[in-house]
DNA sequence: GAGTGGTCTAGACCACTTA
DNA sequence: AAGTGGTCTAGACCACTCC
């Protein structure tokens, strides 16, 4: 673990450990430079990652403070869409559908693969605290994700391809809609037909920018109450 | 402006200008160093916050490469949420109306302020192309936001507020639901009762973390199309 | 003006990729 | 092994806030 991510860890550990309230001031640069032992950068570089995660905020010439979201039961958005956060919650899932199969033209488009290679298809009911979440069908280049099984995909696939396969997950693009429930994805997220629906589109890349994931999902409106913050305005 | 500011702002001309795609290696850092004529360091920040806002990203060993979004015709999600990218498309807005008002205790609550204080309150239609893109009602807390009036409101509020009241936007909370329309916002979205919304609320901090505008948009299901990218995936 | 955050530098050293 | 990105340091200097 690389120095600034460890400060950062800690700071975030003590704002926790103290509750610290919204608007609370955290000690000068100087004071964590010498409690960490670290130069001015590194401390400035963990301090910006907590600033980037909506933790705290800096004020130039004034301090750097705790910044505390007020509403609970909101799933938040992060870096990772919301798959990562959802591990807060009591998330579990139902497979319906795990095969290999060779990709539609849409599929292949988005995995950047050829019609011939393979894909290992999920198709996953997931429920939050009994109730349905969000009906979920991910393809996998199945080149790149060698190996999935009913355990595994029962899971995290994530832990299972960054920890398990080794392979280091990069960026993602996600795109966004909304509309009515067809009856089939109503059936069986326990919905009425035309209902509203979110619905997502991921492509997950590597590392090197290699598309390993390609996922759809339709959300439960009843269930989608997420919550996003962004830091600092420019332009 | 800021020396880092001003790289990354030559770097992502020159990805504009030579219509870079998707993979394409940029000049490896020592290159970028000389040309500029900045520090490693300096370099890295620019290129850091190219990186944050999706336009490239670094392979370690490898090299710093372009990415680019696929799809056209979505709105991305920025730190600003979505109204920072709504310039590039061509919006409008019919005000509906514009006052100054004591707070509900909701309102009071989201912008921290008393039941007593004032707050400039806007009620906006909002198109594009042509076609009603969402239904937008925000409250200004009126000790920060001290002037509004029907040609400002027309227009971008924020950059009144920055450019204008000098006032320094700091950071945004958005919370996210999906729910059906209620008659009366149905008709000014020119939709049907009971259609599928996406229902923002977002509230605006300045710098100094003062909430002064607390914000909901209800947007029209057939213009919601979004794009988010995610950098970096930890933890 | 004192205190505090933020930029920038030059250079040492480390980690990963590619071949 | 060579090339390239990434961390870390020590210190100079600048910008903003608060008293």
């Amino acid at each position: 673990m690389l120095k600034y991510e460890e400060i950062a860890q800690k700071i975030e550990q003590t704002i926790v450990d103290k509750k610290l309230e919204q608007g609370k001031k955290l000690p000068v640069l100087e004071h964590l430079m010498t409690e960490f032992q670290a130069s001015k950068s590194t401390v400035m570089k963990a301090v910006s990652l907590l600033e980037k995660k909506g933790l705290i905020y800096q004020v130039r010439g004034s301090g750097i403070f705790v910044r505390k979201q007020k509403r609970e039961g909101y799933i938040r958005f992060t870096n990772q869409g919301f798959s990562g956060e959802l591990r807060r919650f009591n998330i579990t899932a139902k497979v319906l559908e795990l095969d290999i199969r060779k990709p539609t033209e849409e599929v292949a488009e988005n995995l950047n693969i050829d019609l011939t290679d393979d894909v290992y298809y999920v198709k996953r009911v997931r429920y939050i605290s009994g109730q349905t979440l969000c009906l979920e069908e991910s393809y996998y280049n199945k080149s790149i994700v060698t190996y999935l099984n009913h355990e595994i995909v029962q899971g995290s696939i994530f832990d299972y391809i960054s920890e398990g396969l080794g392979q280091k997950i990069g960026f993602s693009d996600m795109y966004m809609h909304i509309n009515k429930l067809k009856r089939e994805e109503a059936e069986l997220l326990e919905l009425n037909e035309g209902d509203p629906k979110l619905f997502v589109e991921t492509i997950f890349y590597l590392n090197n920018a290699q598309p390993f994931d390609y996922s759809k999902v339709t959300y439960n409106f009843e269930q989608s109450q997420f919550f996003f913050q962004s830091t600092g305005y420019s332009l």
